[in-house]
DNA sequence: GCAGTTGAGTAAAACGATTTAATGCGCCAG
DNA sequence: CTGGCGCATTAAATCGTTTTACTCAACTGC
């Protein structure tokens, strides 16, 4: 295939045209190593003349540098995603891609799709970005395979894996003690049922306040891959059982939708009857009505901080594991107010 | 740097375990040419020992291909993201990621900035999706210099290149009778000042339905770095210069919540004294009070086309230039009606 | 005047995979 | 018995760049 295309010039082409060898175009061009103006100058005729624009792949190669860095997530679409595929997913990805090229390198996007083996084929990477990984996560194993250096936006499954936290308990805490604040008396949470630290943190905070505030807790969890439709049914049953309930605490946005659709069903009118509140402030949120109670989890600075201690990492430089992140700030919306 | 990561197995490495020649693991792990079976387990076998792990940058380096494409945008970030950075750009990548990895391919994300020179330097790609380019796009410029084959969204700057047909002509006359129809006797357009084939074809739409109504026509253009703040300012001196207006027809979204802002700080009530309506239904139009009215322009499946369309013209396959986009259909909102 | 340093350049090695050309072997048909 | 064919395999070439090891000349300080 390609065979009409035209051989491009290498940098042989443009030494030979030069009257230099090889490596004088490759100091030339890179700056390496010191090489007389003059020569530079007829190097850089060359490659004007030529068009000669230098094999990336090659140079991937003989570096061992790709100068690329990877974002992905083990969350299913179903709740890493929404309506248009634009979940926090997304918009940590838009934000690390311009932190990334301000570090010279550029990023990959990393679809949350079943097989991770497949998404990773042949994506060739100096590091990567982890969002919220579970505890097998499968993208963690691929990667520590391959050994390839990796941050956590989140927290980490196992020790020893650089991490940028981003204060699970507190922004539950903070979601929680809104609630309250708004005179929530029976309210459950609701969280994902895969293995993950967000759920974990939500889930203790969520218990001391109650113990604290001798309220009787009521955890509901939901497989991740259900997403809104699953969160929807669960709240069905929930009220059922718990008719007195007058909150409910859904970190996932994504399940938050459902159960916002179930209140409905149900005839119990947000916030007067039941306060709702979730922990992305993203499209999701603000596009319910009423719009949901959240948190500004500051992505963008999430972002940055992540990949600046992965460059960091991949240049082998020492740095503390945790790195702090932005303190979430409380978005108080209709869903709750 | 990294010196003290263990050296990583090869394909030799691998071959001297299996006791065959590294051509023989090659093709056992690739299934290019037929091998004996029992050579087969014996290397496979070697691979999991020595957790063998194909070096990528190499494959690409001797293969000359990458299986990754890029997918970027000319137009500033003020227009083609939104509030926290999730537009339109996002929109199709998050498809263009899934679509690409059906084709087993990777998905690198350009991010629109400044200096395109940089953000293409270390890009190893096979093709590219081009979002709207403008007349002398420089993304265009550098792609055609590198020889990688483009696609393009929207409409080609030039002929020959293969584009997926969004339909601009018919989206915006689409939703210049939606106003007519509502009442609108006096609409200006607004568009970006740039030279992009969607304001033409706006601006073509609208001059001849203005013509054939016998309205008189009123066309802005702003500069697209001025961004939602440009709009506002703009919009506040037309409703000074043409205080009679009752509709104004807004493409680019950016602008549309800049217009909005003006609107509202002059006192004019949407929809009743002014019908707004804007193109991409994306997070700036549904988080908009009133909502923008605006149309579904089915990013997802115009993704999956341009991989397509793309992957075939990376295979070297003959097909049409023009790929037929789906129909972008009416999202009426309180914006207008 | 001499050992040592610096500057500018070159030739060749190296990176690790895939692919090409060549080889040996067994089998079949004539 | 021989020529030809197909299968499984190997040795070697190849991709294009960067980097290493070396050379040579000019210059430095003493």
């Amino acid at each position: 295939m390609n065979e009409f295309r035209a051989r491009r010039a290498t940098v042989k082409d443009v030494a030979r045209l030069a009257g230099v060898s090889p490596g004088t175009v490759s100091n030339a061009l890179s700056g390496a190593r010191a090489v007389d103006s003059e020569t530079r100058r007829r190097v850089e005729a060359a490659v004007a003349e030529l068009g000669y624009v230098p094999n990336l792949a090659a140079r991937q190669f003989r570096t061992g540098l790709s100068n690329t860095i990877a974002v992905m997530t083990s969350m299913p679409s179903a709740v890493s995603a929404g309506s248009s595929k634009l979940g926090f997913l997304m918009e940590i990805a838009a934000s690390a891609a311009i932190s990334a090229l301000e570090h010279n390198a550029t990023l990959v996007l990393v679809p949350p799709v079943s097989d991770p083996e497949a998404a990773l084929r042949n994506v060739v990477m100096d590091g990567a970005i982890l969002i919220e990984p579970a505890q097998d996560d499968p993208f963690l194993d691929l990667l520590t395979r391959r050994g390839v250096p990796v941050v956590v936006i989140g927290q980490p499954p196992r020790e020893g894996l650089p991490w940028i936290d981003m204060h699970y308990r507190k922004t539950a805490a903070l979601l929680i003690g809104h609630l309250l604040g708004q005179g929530a008396r029976c309210m459950p949470l609701i969280i994902g049922a895969s293995a993950r630290a967000s759920y974990a943190e939500a889930e203790a905070a969520y218990l001391e306040r109650m113990a604290t505030e001798g309220l009787p807790p009521h955890v509901l969890r939901i497989p991740e891959t259900a997403g809104e439709e699953g969160a929807r049914q669960a709240m069905h049953d929930l009220i059922r059982q718990l008719p007195q309930l007058d909150a409910v605490f859904v970190p996932v946005d994504a399940f938050a939708t459902g159960v916002m659709r179930a209140l409905r069903e149900a005839g119990r009118s947000v916030p007067q009857d039941v306060r709702v509140a979730t922990r992305y402030d993203g499209l999701r949120a603000r596009e319910e009505r009423p719009a949901l109670t959240a948190t500004n989890l500051h992505l963008d600075a999430v972002a940055g901080l992540a990949i600046a201690r992965l460059m960091d990492l991949v240049a082998g430089h020492a740095a503390p594991l945790r790195v702090e992140g932005p303190m979430p700030v409380l978005v108080p919306r209709g869903s709750s107010v």
